[in-house]
DNA sequence: CCTAGACGTGTCACATTCGACATGTCAACA
DNA sequence: TGTTGACATGTCGAATGTGACACGTCTAGG
């Protein structure tokens, strides 16, 4: 469950985060790689100060309060980053989709992947508009992660764009393969 | 909720399988773009038939029972296949990791990086291997699915086994040039 | 005959996740 | 003064997912 990590790792980063706060990180910059809800979101923060590992380091206008991460939180965090291994956890919509796509009609099916490669190209230009946007200079915050990020996200949208591509290009020629030949 | 369609697709091309087949194809085909497991799979089973999406074709020996999609299943997986756009889910921990990696000391986020280098090249390895092995003209079964996928998997294998060693190289750049500098 | 291992189905308790709902505060502006 | 909208926290039920357990069958080989 890594949801507890991210928190703990967003609150040791980013000090006197609000609830409010971090939901707004994962809205935009923790997105590409984590997602979390509302509720979610502040049921786990309740859970991690009643398990010490963070605390209410301050109250704030509106029931606002801030979180820091305490000690135990700290040595978790470290512990979850150096001594335990991730397991992918592979669960791709779009994807499981392709594998399907001899149901439906040629057309249909090729409808399908440019539909993905328009959507995939869209998000390329998005990120590269937010590239030039983005103060990259900027002290404080999550900028030198969000730079690697960044490249992460562009690699990986070029990757599955490109994929596409190809395997449209597959379908089309195993189509007409089987249409001159057999 | 995909796991539904992708039991619903799954039955539909291989007809007469059982969920003891199912759970192989997870295991080994479908693995790569959707998990599930037994104790889903046989409930999800169930479901289906109750709501009569797919049947119980046939039953064979220790209890075995193939399944077929009924009409109603062939439209529902006809309707999500062209009429739903997917939703991308977005949740990896490999990266949700690179982004706290300041919180640990530089040695061990090098080794964190480093260990992500050769588990992707060890995949990348066995895809190979697997490519090699794989009788891809065989009739019947995923193996036209099957090759689109693994091309994939190949790709991403690679794509993200790039990103580390570009990122690796960017730390160790900010590293020395916060060093030297500054 | 026995047993190991593949085949095969199923349940249960628990944790996680999602979406909707409920509640209230503060600042700005008409 | 009223009201809009960002700020802010929380609960609840239902769906989903996980891991362990429980049970039974058929086949090959010692």
């Amino acid at each position: 469950m890594s949801l507890r990590h991210a928190l703990l790792g967003l609150i040791a980063e980013l000090d006197g985060a609000s609830g409010y706060d971090l939901l707004k990180v994962f809205e935009i910059s923790l997105g590409t790689v984590w997602q979390a809800t509302q509720s979610q979101l502040y049921g786990e923060l309740g859970k991690l100060t009643d398990t010490g590992l963070i605390e209410v380091s301050a109250e704030g206008p509106r029931g606002r309060k801030e979180y820091a991460i305490t000690d135990a939180g700290q040595a978790e965090l470290r512990h979850w980053l150096v001594e335990t291994e991730p397991k992918p956890h592979r669960r791709d919509e779009v994807m499981l989709r392709v594998f399907f796509l001899d149901q439906i009609g040629p057309e249909e099916a090729l409808g399908y992947m440019d539909r993905m490669i328009d959507a995939l190209s869209g998000r390329l230009d998005e990120l590269a508009r937010l590239e030039e946007i983005v103060p990259w200079e900027e002290e404080g915050g999550l900028t030198g992660n969000g730079r690697l990020t960044m490249e992460y996200g562009k690699r990986f949208m070029a990757m599955r764009r490109d994929w596409f591509v190809w395997a449209r290009k597959q379908y089309e020629e195993r189509r007409s393969g089987a249409g001159t030949g057999g």
